[in-house]
DNA sequence: ATCATATGTTCCAAAATATGGAACAACGGA
DNA sequence: TCCGTTGTTCCATATTTTGGAACATATGAT
């Protein structure tokens, strides 16, 4: 196995439950003789992927890691355009904004926006949800084809639900979810692409289930569109639905 | 050469002003045989490192960096809570805001807090200054002993400039520039430091040169005093020292 | 102090991987 | 059509990685 593969497992362990791992920790839980560890994490250190917290023998990712984040979003107009959109949703309703992208079969936050109100959902960057099951990814996965989601699928075929549930949100423009991923939260999103780079992403608000009354979702949802409908003409963005609210 | 010293190399091309490469991109630059840098972006794209932009053959790096530098931000009780006091120090005046920490010779920001102000400075995020070429990261050197510095500077000793500098950061507790990394940009910056972790951080305003006088500038100063001054308090960091404003 | 336990590092030959050159295929522009 | 690109695949050779054990160092208990 290359040390390239190694150097993701080891990557892969730190999640929002494990920020911090140490060489032992490594060699347990990839199953990998400590000596192997042991250099591996010398060889990631080096190479700043890695890096001790003060100077205690805990690792956690090296700084190389904000940087190319950063890079990562700055890399893409359609991602630096929706930050702004979402940036001003969340000041204007108090409540948490992202950005969100898919990767294989997980979306992930590119960036967040935390909400200002008292009551406000607590960024969660970082932490990867199943695309089918989050409002979020469902926005992305209904800009696809039936076929492309089959195919991102093949392992572990879609429900019957789902399908119905994209087709939902095709025809809505939007999708929504109620205390789904995490207790008491609720979200709605929209989905934007960019014809030039086929990239799409999805512009997301979450807020306290409960705290919110329809008035107040439609009025959210309301300019959610707005904005994400700006970014679509802007971008030329032909299979853009504008949000449907009755 | 380690395969992942390779990928270091790759990932390390990546700056501000290249957000994106391609194969050839990559042999030329690191002058690799191309049958190389397709092999080894090959690798990096399996394991999440790189990823293709839309179905193009460029590359940026992988959403896994997205998630590993929020769990860096997360790994550490000191960013956090520097992170909602510049947060907060940046609403208040309309400054831009950073968080940064020294990563051998280099500073990097772990956060940015964007200005509100008409004119303020676009975020950087990404960008590594010189340590001893920037108010931010001579804050933070001037928190580590002439010896440890010496240390750091082994290859390249230290000027007698920049020791007369720390040592005047030393007395007044806060480190500043005036248009030093970048034409037209003024900060101020205080560090801060962990006992426990020996983690050290700079919490840095930036604001456009000319548009804040002296007052503006000392208000600012004061605001960050006292916001780094309940840090230290809190984290019992018996080094730091109190900003004095003459 | 002494022992026991846990940590991380270094050594070696065997096994697996990366390397560079060239040939190959696919795309787009003149 | 031809040409200059691009990225990918093939192969034997050279290099790196692997796993076991010995070694060193730190922490905690008796």
């Amino acid at each position: 196995m290359s040390i390239l593969q190694n150097a993701q497992a080891v990557l892969k362990l730190y999640s929002a439950d494990c920020l911090e791992l140490t060489v032992t920790d490594v060699a347990r839980r990839l199953d990998m003789p400590k000596a192997n560890a042991s250099r591996l994490m010398k060889a990631m250190r080096d190479t700043g992927m890695l890096s001790t917290i003060g100077d205690t023998m805990r690792h956690r990712p090296g700084t190389v890691m904000l940087d190319l984040a950063a890079i990562f979003r700055r890399s893409s107009r359609l991602i630096s355009r929706a930050s702004e959109a979402v940036s001003t949703l969340s000041t204007q309703f108090g409540h948490t904004g992202y950005i969100s992208i898919l990767d294989r079969q997980e979306v992930t936050a590119v960036a967040d926006f935390p909400g200002t109100n008292a009551l406000r959902v607590v960024s969660n960057i970082g932490r990867r949800l199943s695309a089918h099951q989050s409002a979020t990814g469902r926005s992305i996965l209904a800009r696809m084809s039936d076929d492309e989601v089959a195919a991102l699928y093949e392992e572990q075929p879609l429900t019957g639900s789902l399908r119905s549930q994209l087709s939902q949100i095709r025809r809505n423009g939007f999708a929504a979810s109620s205390q789904e991923s995490t207790a008491g939260v609720d979200a709605i999103a929209v989905a934007v692409g960019d014809p030039a780079t086929h990239e799409i992403i999805s512009l997301c608000i979450v807020y306290p289930h409960g705290i919110v009354d329809d008035d107040g979702r439609n009025q959210m949802l309301k300019a959610l569109a707005r904005a994400a409908g700006e970014i679509a003409a802007d971008f030329g963005d032909s299979a853009f639905v504008a949000p449907n609210l009755e």
